[in-house]
RNA sequence: GGGCACAUAGCUCAGCUCGGAUAGAGCGUCGGACUUCUAAUCCGACGGUCGUGGGUUCGAAUCCCACUGUGCCCGCCA
């Protein structure tokens, strides 16, 4: 609604402007402060005073008097406020704002692009346990791929794995080199990646500290792997292969549980085994950049701003991670409209030279959409697989699950409430809870900005955090359920197990618009739809934290003033009910987006 | 040394892309509201040189420049 209403103010006002002859390339509208009584707003009188040769209030008083509102549906009056043009949307856009989102548990869903999109993200080096430094990258990339979703984009999420690089022959040597017995520590969890890091360890530590006689010998055994991983040697293959996908497994057993799920898991092996890294080195070869200096193979970047060489083939003709994400993006740009990644700052070099060098092999780069963050550090240092030391993403979860257990359980015993929560609820509650707080925290904020990681401030329950959003669709559900079961009988009005309203004979003109708090509350469903445009548009999914903590606002209010099953007379509480399931789905759906859980109750 | 980010209330953060109405929240502090559809809620008060300095503009937290501080990157590693 919101979108189709800006649209009409856009070209009520562009049609107003050209009627007075005046430019329409700045229309100026902008969202008005929250406690004016506007939906949209123009600042364009100020820029056009110069012109026109009057004071911008006059200027804007001419302007809205300018505007023809005959043939909207939605834009119902023009007024001014000193300089400013404010736009009013009529009855209708709330009548079928009300319509529209009580009745479609789908509501913000935007419709279908007809376009692809893969969003890569994660992507971590199978190497060990997922830890809290890296737990921002499935966070924010499975509410990116979430988000393209809802803009109507099809989805796939990709993890890309890097399985060809010399971690993974540290690894695979060092698993085959060590038993159990040289391990001087026992996993940390039950879980094939708590194991298997083990050997990693030892064996970086090895390489760190055993005789140069041994280490010679050991670092032959790691070249002969990354050499038969070259020569596409199928017996390398497999041995690789199986520390990578044991690993891989764990991880993904730990990324399930925020949950973060994959369509595929992309090997970075199979751009060499299908000669396409090969391939895009040949054509680089050709190209005016490239140069052949000191043995190797480059790529002169600077018509891109890069100063730095970029190197595409060593010396001994073998390829680079680069090369291989080259083939890697031109196969995306193959199989997807769009290609975003989410990754993480000390990428960000990386990013650029592979979207200068794809643009120099001729692909259109405007396809391609990175989200960068900032890691999550300790407050003494950075986390390293390799070293061990961080805090483990699966140990932040079930700390968080354990706290959020404590808070219902205490929440229960101090407080006046009718609650007949079983064993059963607790629990539920206590992960959607718990999770939802982890990843709540984590997606809420810019991705760029530095984050210290501190076990009070990522489970603190009680500041804007993903609990007071929640707690919003359990009332909504609570009053929803109370009504149904309470046989309110509400002509038109009935709302099944799901929540969802049949508004079919509402009475949309009724007292629900009366009430202050209740418009203001549709206002902020009518915005859901266009939140998740920009959102999607900028891959900028904090911006629906933001519109879930206003929308919360906007609920409360309205949760205060209007009794909804004990309203006054049929027809109020009929519209109040419509309005309590349009808000409900309206939460669930950002909360979707955010991939925090939806309780029922809390 | 060069490049890219970031800096907003005591603390944690929105707002900046595309300049516009008194810079917004939460936490903390202080004071209030549960015989009421769930108080993980709500209401009120206190709290700001928007890092510093310049520039552009009718108008700058927002755009530009310089500086300071912090993070990240600058390998024939991934």
């Amino acid at each position: 609604m919101f979108r189709q209403f800006r649209s009409e103010v856009a070209d009520a006002l562009g049609d107003a402007l050209a009627s007075l002859d005046l430019p329409t390339d700045d229309l100026g509208i902008e969202r008005p402060p929250d406690d004016m009584d506007a939906t949209l707003a123009s600042s364009v009188a100020f820029r056009l005073a110069g012109e026109v040769g009057a004071a911008p209030p006059s200027v804007a008083a001419d302007v809205a008097e300018a505007v023809d509102v005959a043939g909207y549906d939605y834009l119902a009056a023009v007024d001014t406020a000193g300089p400013y043009v404010n736009f009013h949307a009529g009855e209708r856009y709330l009548a079928d704002t009300l319509d529209a989102a009580a009745a479609d548990p789908d509501y913000g869903t935007l419709p279908d692009r007809d376009a692809s999109v893969v969003v890569e993200h994660t992507s971590a080096n199978p190497t060990g346990p997922v830890h809290v430094g890296r737990a921002r990258n499935p966070i924010v990339g499975d509410a990116v791929a979430n988000l393209m979703e809802y803009a109507g984009y099809d989805v796939d999420r990709h993890y890309y794995v890097n399985d060809a690089g010399r971690q993974m022959a540290v690894f695979t040597w060092a698993y085959e080199r060590f038993d159990e017995s040289d391990l001087d520590t026992d996993p940390a969890r039950d879980r094939a990646e708590y194991d298997l890091v083990r050997y990693y360890r030892k064996g970086n530590a090895f390489l760190e500290e055993a005789d140069p006689a041994e280490v010679d010998a050991a670092e032959e055994g790691i070249s002969a792997i990354l050499q038969g991983l070259e020569a596409g040697d199928e017996e390398t293959y497999e041995r690789v292969g199986e520390v990578v996908d044991t690993v891989l497994g764990g991880m993904k057993e730990c990324l399930a549980r925020l949950p973060a799920e994959f369509d595929e898991f992309v090997k970075e092996t199979r751009f060499m085994r299908d000669a396409s890294t090969d391939e895009v080195a040949a054509r680089l070869k050709e190209t005016d950049q490239a140069v052949y200096e000191e043995d190797a193979w480059q790529l002169e970047l600077d018509e891109w701003g890069i100063e730095k060489n970029l190197v595409f083939l060593r010396s001994d003709d073998t390829s680079l991670y680069t090369t291989r994400d080259l083939a890697h993006h031109e196969w995306k740009f193959a199989n997807y409209d769009r290609a975003v990644t989410v990754l993480g700052e000390d990428h960000k070099l990386q990013a650029d030279q592979l979207g200068a060098t794809l643009e120099l092999l001729g692909n259109d780069t405007d396809r391609l959409g990175h989200v960068i963050y900032s890691y999550v550090n300790l407050p003494d240092g950075k986390m390293s697989t390799r070293r061990g030391t961080g805090v483990m993403l699966d140990d932040l979860l079930d700390e968080a699950i354990d706290r959020a257990r404590e808070a219902v359980e205490s929440r229960m015993d101090d407080r006046i409430r009718d609650d007949d929560l079983t064993a059963e609820d607790v629990e539920r509650i206590a992960h959607q809870v718990g999770i939802g707080a982890v990843r709540y925290d984590i997606v809420s904020k810019q991705p760029a900005k530095a984050i210290t990681f501190e076990w009070e401030d990522a489970l603190d329950f009680e500041a804007q955090s993903a609990p007071f959003v929640q707690y919003v669709h359990a009332r909504c559900a609570g009053i929803l359920s109370e009504a149904a079961a309470a046989g309110v009988e509400v002509p038109g009005v009935t709302a099944d197990a799901d929540g969802v309203v049949d508004v079919d004979a509402l009475d949309v003109d009724g007292a629900v618009f009366e009430t202050e708090a209740a418009r203001e509350l549709l206002r902020e469903v009518a915005r859901f739809p266009a939140v998740i445009e920009t959102a999607a548009d900028d891959l900028e999914p904090h911006t629906i934290a933001t519109f879930t903590r206003e929308f919360a606002d906007a609920y409360n209010a309205f949760y205060r003033e209007c009794p909804v099953v004990t309203a006054d007379d049929e027809e109020l509480r009929a519209a109040r009910v419509a309005l309590v399931a349009a808000a409900k789905h309206t939460m669930a759906n950002a909360l979707d987006v955010l991939g925090v859980e939806a309780p029922e109750s809390m």
